[in-house]
RNA sequence: GGAGAGGUCGCAUAGUGGUCUAGUGCGGAUGUCUUGAAAACAUCUGUGGGUGCAAGCCUACCGUGGGUUCGAAUCCCACCCUCUCCGCCA
């Protein structure tokens, strides 16, 4: 959500921003809604004045009718004001002047590559081949207990796993991010907050009816919503936290899409960044977050490019994003593996968070980004990795991790 | 899941229909005193919104949302959260 007097002031501009995002929005509209309401509130104060005033005389009689008329006004404000929330909360946040202006991800640029695409002496297996051969990922018996887009991630791919979890947080921590395990599940309330039950997003989501509860699609849902409510000390910012969580998605309307293997499922375990900076600060902590996702994936050894989205491709919330798509030779294709935005202060204003510097309070800059995001990564290590013999290797950071540097074909 | 207690301005507490524009203590800020500090004393000290050049004035907020009333922190309803006991359980 946008501030009203920054609409007010800059009207023609956050047009401008939503238009660039594909989105249509009326700004005299919007502040049509605001000047009702405001002429509302004014005359609800008034009476209200009256009120207080008639109640200290114990007029009851004066009192009795200042209450009839106060009911109507009352309503009308309170229909005045959700008109204009819901049509504040249907402006996107502009991306930030350096984002380029385009329709869709055609548009998007690669700022930067790293490596060439992996060489290979022999034609190169896909990971669901690799999988069946080293016998570490089952996708027919997941479909058979869960349904598509679910597996079972079974021996070396389990250990790989945990290690690139444990080497994301023992770097991060010495970066001084606080590990978390956030909840799973979030109140719909805390979820309306975030702003992802709006414009289609709760088809997004699963949704427990008993408890009417919501599984979070990123650790991000439940980081991002810790400080609700809350006044920061702007000495204690910025806060960096890495979350562990599995994250859920419907995956809605991706029908037909990559449904082979375990690059798009329902449920993938993913490390997960989340920084709360000041205002100002943000354009920094973005930079230094993309560093970090590069300098994991150069740790790998796995080629990637860095795409900066255009605007057309930032989504609602975000000012800016970064992907980083790694070299999948099983595809013979670039595919996004992790991905970062800043937010700016755009759901702070909704989860109320800000923080105090000298008697000023303002709201906190938050910006999320992958560190591993599983299916992916294996996806990428496994089929960067593979050996003519058909074993994969193990990156050489996660040998440690792991304690072997191997996985060998199994049949 | 059952029974009970509770959620008040940073913290701790008082307040059970009108004098609450929420009292008191602690903490914090400023001042007096002091070479400096401490102590003591004095004053100030929540957030949002409206209005105004400004000082200010008005309004809302006592977990959240409804309701009763001329008037609600206080009464009623629903929900959220915390604690105690029982049950269940990794």
């Amino acid at each position: 959500m946008l501030d009203l007097k920054y609409i007010r002031e800059k009207g023609k501009s956050v047009e401008d921003g939503a238009a660039a995002k594909g989105v249509t929005i009326d700004i005299q509209k919007v502040i049509a809604a605001d000047d009702a309401y405001r002429a509302l509130l004014q005359e609800v104060q008034k009476l209200r004045e009256e009120r207080n005033s008639a109640a200290k005389r114990r007029d009851i009689k004066q009192g009795k009718q200042i209450k009839d008329e106060l009911a109507g006004k009352e309503e009308a404000l309170k229909k005045a004001d959700e008109l204009l929330q819901r049509l504040l909360r249907q402006i996107p946040n502009p991306s930030k002047p350096d984002v380029k202006v385009g329709k869709n991800d055609t548009e998007n640029d690669v700022i930067r590559t790293y490596k060439e695409p992996t060489k290979f002496s022999f034609t190169p297996k896909d990971h669901l081949a690799l999988g069946e051969t080293l016998d570490i990922i089952d996708t027919e018996r997941a479909a058979k207990v869960s349904g598509a887009r679910f597996t079972y991630l079974k021996n070396e791919a389990v250990l790989l796993e945990l290690a690139l979890i444990q080497y994301a947080m023992a770097t991060l921590v010495k970066e001084g991010f606080t590990p978390v395990i956030p909840p799973y599940l979030l109140k719909r309330e805390t979820m309306q907050d975030l702003g992802y039950l709006e414009n289609g997003g709760e088809e997004d989501m699963f949704y427990l009816e008993k408890d009417d509860m919501f599984l979070i699609g990123t650790a991000e849902h439940s980081i991002a919503s810790m400080f609700k409510n809350e006044t920061l000390s702007a000495a204690d910012l910025p806060r960096r936290f890495v979350g562990f969580s599995p994250a859920f998605r419907r995956e809605a309307g991706s029908y037909g899409k990559d449904t082979k293997g375990i690059l798009r499922l329902h449920q993938f375990d993913k490390a997960e960044m989340v920084s709360f900076v000041k205002k100002g600060e943000d354009d920094r902590e973005h930079e230094y977050l993309l560093s970090l996702e590069e300098r994991f994936f150069q740790a790998l050894g796995i080629p990637y490019q860095v795409v900066k989205m255009c605007t057309g491709d930032l989504g609602f919330p975000a000012a800016r994003k970064y992907d980083i798509e790694a070299w999948m030779p099983g595809q013979q294709k670039y595919r996004e593996v992790t991905s970062v935005s800043t937010v700016t202060d755009f759901q702070s204003r909704r989860l109320n968070t800000k923080y105090r510097l000298e008697g000023e309070t303002e709201y906190v800059q938050i910006l999320n980004g992958t560190a591993f995001a599983m299916g992916r990564t294996l996806i990428a290590i496994f089929e960067n990795y593979q050996q003519k013999d058909g074993s994969v290797a193990i990156p050489d950071v996660l040998v440690p991790y792991t304690g072997f540097s191997k996985i060998e074909p199994k049949k």
